[in-house]
DNA sequence: ATATTAATCAATCAATTGATTGACAAGCAA
DNA sequence: TTGCTTGTCAATCAATTGATTGATTAATAT
């Protein structure tokens, strides 16, 4: 995630050379950025035809019903997500540790840069709730930042990285719930919160040598 | 909170005698079930006077905009949280402590038995973002909210009960962003979540009391 | 050259939606 | 009784909304 901190992020997505799926990003895009502002509660057809440039009707011929067009950004999304969170090799003395910034280092680019990519990912969350193709799409997802994170608990515990008197299975939602708060409060203070994980999570033998690595450096 | 975990729970909260505060209480509570139900992307005013079993120009009577009933209902609900999340007298050797528990069964209450209130104030936290009014009392409800986190917080490392190598300030974001989290995601291991909470945030020399009392006990 | 397909739009449809109007009945006051 | 207020509803309005139709143009295939 970290290497795509730029401007381009990540709307290139569909094959550009192809202008049908040009067309059709330029729809998708666009009912991004109207649910981004009006929410799905705000969410026109009519809308997002005029932002991407075409006829209402152009857009139903790309997409045949309004939910086809929600179901298609919910894929853009879900695809984005799983591409931007892929495993990548992160060379260093801790791993999991890495990993785990990471994952605040994703939090706060968020935050910071594309706050409205927060947003339509809690207004899908809500709409998957009485939408069962959403939710199917959305379920994926969470499985696959799961997964990642749940793995990473397990190499920190191995490695001893991470304490071992906590569970992995009691650390992953813990962490969860601490990633999903972040996202939905925004919160401000997520430095702290970063510092103080780290504080709560590693094993005394990863703070010594990390404190001797920093004491050494500084 | 805990002594409303009954069937009536928060409903019965204007005057009942009052005939007129009976039929705008109606019509907020049909509102709630209908976002519930749909979200604010299904709220239709008809739907609402017809749960309410009244004419839609009687709804208009009563509220003469649907902004004014999603005002309303939006006031209703902060008044409401505020009631029960009200400071009540703990009687107990960890005042602290106590209150942190109260928050974790609050939780829990939610979860298990009125999924559809966190869901309810998900889709008003959401709206908020594009509505000022609404935001105003969203944001009430959260001040209020942290300043009873942010309170337990220095009384529990005032009296020893929690960490004091945790600056107050830094734990408060830490709980908040914990409560969120499961209020969304709706953690199914709340309770692992909670232990490993206060392992976290409690200081030793409170561990080891509450570890003899609970030998002493067992 | 001709037929077919892909892509696009102006115009329109049928249904919905928030809101209003005008009427009516019950309660209450003068 | 008379007149005013409150509460309620059937009917209706004007605007919106998702979706369709029919026509047109450009590209592609035969």
């Amino acid at each position: 995630m970290a290497d795509s901190h730029n401007g381009d992020w990540w709307r290139p997505l569909l094959d550009p050379e192809d202008e049908h799926g040009k067309r059709r990003a330029a729809l998708l895009h666009a009912a991004f950025d109207v649910i981004a502002e009006a929410g799905f509660e705000g969410l026109r057809t009519r809308a997002v035809a005029t932002r991407a440039g075409v006829n209402i009707a152009t857009l139903h011929y790309y997409f045949p019903s309004k939910q086809d067009l929600i179901e298609g950004l919910a894929q853009l999304i879900g695809a984005k997500f799983v591409t931007l969170h892929g495993p990548a090799p992160r060379p260093s003395g801790f791993p999991a540790l890495d990993r785990l910034r990471q994952e605040f280092s994703d939090g706060r680019f968020y935050l910071k840069h594309h706050p409205e990519m927060l947003l339509v990912v809690q207004e899908f969350s809500l709409r998957g709730k009485r939408d069962p193709e959403v939710q199917k799409i959305f379920d994926q997802m969470n499985a696959y930042w799961r997964d990642g994170i749940e793995q990473m608990v397990q190499e920190g515990i191995a490695d001893g990285t991470f304490r071992h008197d906590i569970p992995p299975r009691e650390m992953f939602p813990l962490l969860m719930s601490i990633f999903t708060g972040i996202a939905v409060s925004g919160a401000g203070q997520i430095e702290a919160l970063e510092r103080n994980t780290e504080t709560w999570i590693l094993s005394p033998k990863a703070k010594k040598k990390l404190e001797k690595r920093q004491g050494g450096k500084q």
